[in-house]
DNA sequence: AAGAGCATGTAACCTGTTACATGATTAT
DNA sequence: ATAATCATGTAACAGGTTACATGCTCTT
């Protein structure tokens, strides 16, 4: 499953421009799923030119035309198609677990930082979730629940996981030792 | 990071072939940075362009030479340059989860093939950590049982989580609730 | 006899990223 | 004033995947 494949998921939700999607992007699938204006305005174009999507453009002053997009039956059909995949990878590729791997190569500050900025990145996202949160899930589908509380479990148990074991790499300083 | 850092940081631990090496990617590495012949054979010549490995040739019959590469002190320091970066990603790219997204599209019978192929994954890669583990990890250095640590941490928690949320999406069958 | 493991590599392809290009409006 | 938001798009680039090409040995 491509950008593509996503957008028209997207936009069985209702009409939309490119930019709203990457806004979608930005939020509901943040976590799972990256995708950049170079991609989502190419996917776009595509899916029209096959016939999967119609195309409203709307004027507008000072702007480039607004470009709203509406998934066709053949879309509908085409997603449908693709959700019938039933061995949908799960993939992650972390420099952070490699850099890790590599830890007494490291520097015991520099250990620190990589910790640090991992547990701040989580952060951003269960602030993110939470926010996603107070928008309000009632009209939501089970689907996209299902997928935020999966985001939800996961960055908790990497958070902890990391709090609980970073003592693995890194000393305690003697102040926090001390303060302990 | 890219392979070619990851090959680098694995030829600290002493030479190894490009053969050896994707298995180490299939093993250790498994969980979260994946690397085909594809790169992992272009990545050696590159790094051993560049003069941050050696390449002995050892002849074999009726197979090609087993390449054997060394890092040098200069691939020694790109590689601790590398790792001086303290913002490295941790990034998701998940079908599974997009799909889950659109599961109200979704007939019954295939949500429930896509959850048991996804929990049917998370064995493997659980089983794998006990064949990892059970190969013993005395002489690992932290990093590398950090790194293993995590990947059973967050395996625990995706398998929890479907497990006990999977009825969001999907209506317990009546053989089942009977059984229950 | 078949299949797995050993062992290397290339070329075409696919996909996505980054940088660039443009420019008005609105909020701080 | 400055930054953010709205709004689209392309071209060059980077990186990895897949399929292809070769062929012996050991295990089942």
């Amino acid at each position: 499953m491509d950008v593509k494949t996503v957008c028209l998921g997207m936009l069985t939700d209702g009409p939309a421009s490119g930019y709203d999607l990457k806004k979608e992007f930005e939020s509901t699938f943040a976590h799972f799923f990256a995708a950049g204006y170079g991609s989502i305005y190419p996917a776009l174009s595509r899916l029209s030119e096959d016939g999967l999507l119609t195309c409203e453009e709307i004027p507008q002053e000072g702007k480039p035309d607004r470009k709203v997009y509406c998934i066709t039956d053949e879309g509908r059909q085409v997603l449908r198609d693709a959700l019938k995949n039933t061995k949908p990878c799960h993939k992650i590729r972390s420099e952070f677990l490699a850099t890790m791997c590599f830890a007494h190569l490291m520097e015991q500050e520099d250990i620190q930082a990589v910790l640090d900025h991992r547990l701040g990145d989580i952060a951003k996202y269960q602030e993110l979730f939470r926010s996603i949160e107070q928008d309000g899930l009632c009209d939501w589908p089970q689907g996209a629940k299902f997928v935020l509380g999966f985001g939800k479990a996961v960055a908790r148990a990497m958070e902890n996981y990391i709090q609980e074991n970073r003592h693995m790499l890194v000393e305690e300083s003697a102040t926090e030792a001390a303060v302990g």
